[in-house]
DNA sequence: AGCACA
């Protein structure tokens, strides 16, 4: 069968990522990609020679995991498909608030005795059933702060981290129908401009990204470019 | 291909 014997995990195991992308820049992309589907705790690249090319991603919530697997299979990302499992094994920093986590040296057996689990875990209230959200769906709860500028097929994108790159935007962009391209000026970091066939189409996806988190600490900032 | 927490 395919890929699919491992059980559902709220990380989610991503690979033949394409290895020349530097590791910091590799968990931004892949912070801003996978956004989308759910809060995401945490993201795990390394760059030895038996983990480049991997890649975990911890969400707050299986279902949201669940839904990264299924619809960002094979996404082209930096060039290559993507190809996505759940974990095997459950992250060190949801481990850490489970209260399981072990030390490394000490995990030579993770016998566990099936202890009696408490009935009142911390986390588990707030279980959102979102199956069937669209992609693209940003829940910052900020107000539209839209600038006066005309409509436009061109989208003037500010508050970029200054390592932000064409590619980065790129893929999130182009999930958008009627994207053409992002262009940036070296000489001016921290913003952007991007191409859509027209007005309508840079709308929506101007709605759907405004505030987008490029990282944790940056939302994106969108208005339309002036003519 | 490769399942870790530099």
């Amino acid at each position: 069968m395919l890929t699919t014997d491992i059980p559902p995990n709220q990380t989610i195991y991503v690979k033949n990522l394409n290895e020349k992308v530097k590791k910091e820049e590799l968990k931004r992309s892949l912070y801003a990609l996978f956004s989308q589907y759910g809060r995401i705790l945490d993201v795990v690249a390394l760059k030895t020679a038996k983990l480049r090319g991997q890649a975990w991603v911890v969400f707050s919530e299986v279902t949201a995991a669940s839904n990264a697997v299924r619809q960002m299979q094979n996404f082209p990302f930096y060039d290559k498909p993507m190809r996505i499992q759940y974990a095997k094994g459950k992250s060190d920093c949801i481990a850490k608030a489970d209260n399981t986590f072990v030390p490394k040296d000490k995990r030579r057996k993770q016998e566990e005795k099936t202890e009696k689990k408490r009935d009142t875990p911390q986390a588990t209230n707030g279980v959102r059933t979102d199956t069937g959200t669209p992609a693209a769906f940003n829940r910052n709860g900020r107000p539209n702060t839209q600038e006066t500028t005309a409509p436009n097929n061109i989208l003037f994108v500010q508050n970029l981290t200054h390592d932000t790159t064409e590619d980065m935007l790129q893929l999130l962009f182009k999930q958008f129908p009627g994207f053409k391209e992002v262009r940036m000026i070296d000489a001016k970091p921290g913003i952007a401009f991007v191409e859509f066939d027209d007005d309508n189409q840079s709308s929506t996806a101007m709605q759907s990204l405004q505030g987008f988190k490029i990282t944790p600490q940056n939302s994106m900032s969108i208005s339309y470019a002036k003519k």
